[in-house]
DNA sequence: TCGGTCTCGTCCACGCCGTCCACCTCATCG
DNA sequence: CGATGAGGTGGACGGCGTGGACGAGACCGA
């Protein structure tokens, strides 16, 4: 990880389709140092992967919202495999504090919402919060100062 | 946003260094057709960019949290325009309920976690969850059922 | 019924890109 | 001091992105 590693990560958390030459120019380097370079990124697990960005509520899931789960002993969402396949679901973390997890989900509306918290329910007790807007949506990540 | 819209956003979204003929073999369409769709996705605004994800520990910012900040009337962390460009800060939701913003963070270490406290506290109460880790970082978003 | 036209696709050609390979440079070390 | 290995360069070749010419089919008013 030195510092063209750094200034490679950086072109690609910002526009993760650069071709590698123009990598390459951007970073004073040849195209086959810049494609190994970044092999290495992905191999040792600092990349994990490449994604197209959507707008949720361009792609129609406009009532996005956090609910920190406070599940019943062994009832907790985190041990059963099938919900992390709900479509609705886009992020599980696992949280310290008086919640065991917090989900970041997005629903068509808001009925659907409804119908999401009728399914985690009997889970624990889920607790939303709905998000209003999103002022900062990512931050690449740059060597700690 | 036809069923051919839907499977090159399903592919984008799982590798958005796909190459335009890769997917266009993929949906049986020719490449520029598939590059005119692709273009009408991000002119339409659902696909908002492409990025290379980090593994925030492999990056060396193994402490991973979310902040609900309960702000004090005007002195709101939405209202500082510095805010967002704090390095640790990786997303900043406006959010319903008695917090005003929830903020996911990163830091390289716990003496640096309670330095952003610190430096959040005078905008209002901080109230922390750290991650224990991620189940589901991310889900891509399908069509409507 | 019949052209006009609009949308959405294909085909093709040109130039750029990704990747492999041979070779170079330079720090390290017994 | 020569062997060695990591990491870079340059060239060649085949695949890729893109713009333009062109075609099929839906729609529509005369």
């Amino acid at each position: 990880m030195d510092e063209t590693d750094w200034a490679l990560l950086a072109h690609l958390q910002e526009n993760s389709r650069l071709s590698l030459r123009e990598l390459s120019r951007r970073v004073h380097l040849s195209a086959p140092a810049v494609a190994e370079r970044v092999r290495r990124l992905e191999e040792s697990g600092v990349i994990t992967g490449y994604h197209a960005a959507v707008d949720l509520e361009a792609a129609g899931r406009p009532v996005v919202a956090f609910i920190r789960m406070s599940c019943y002993g062994s009832h907790c969402v985190l041990r059963d495999p099938d919900v992390p396949s709900w479509p609705e679901i886009q992020e599980i973390h696992r949280v310290t504090g008086d919640a065991c997890s917090l989900l970041k989900v997005a629903t068509g509306s808001m009925a659907g919402f409804e119908r999401l918290i009728d399914r985690l329910a009997p889970y624990g007790q889920p607790s939303s919060t709905l998000v209003l807007s999103t002022p900062l949506a990512r931050r690449p990540v740059i060597p700690e100062p």
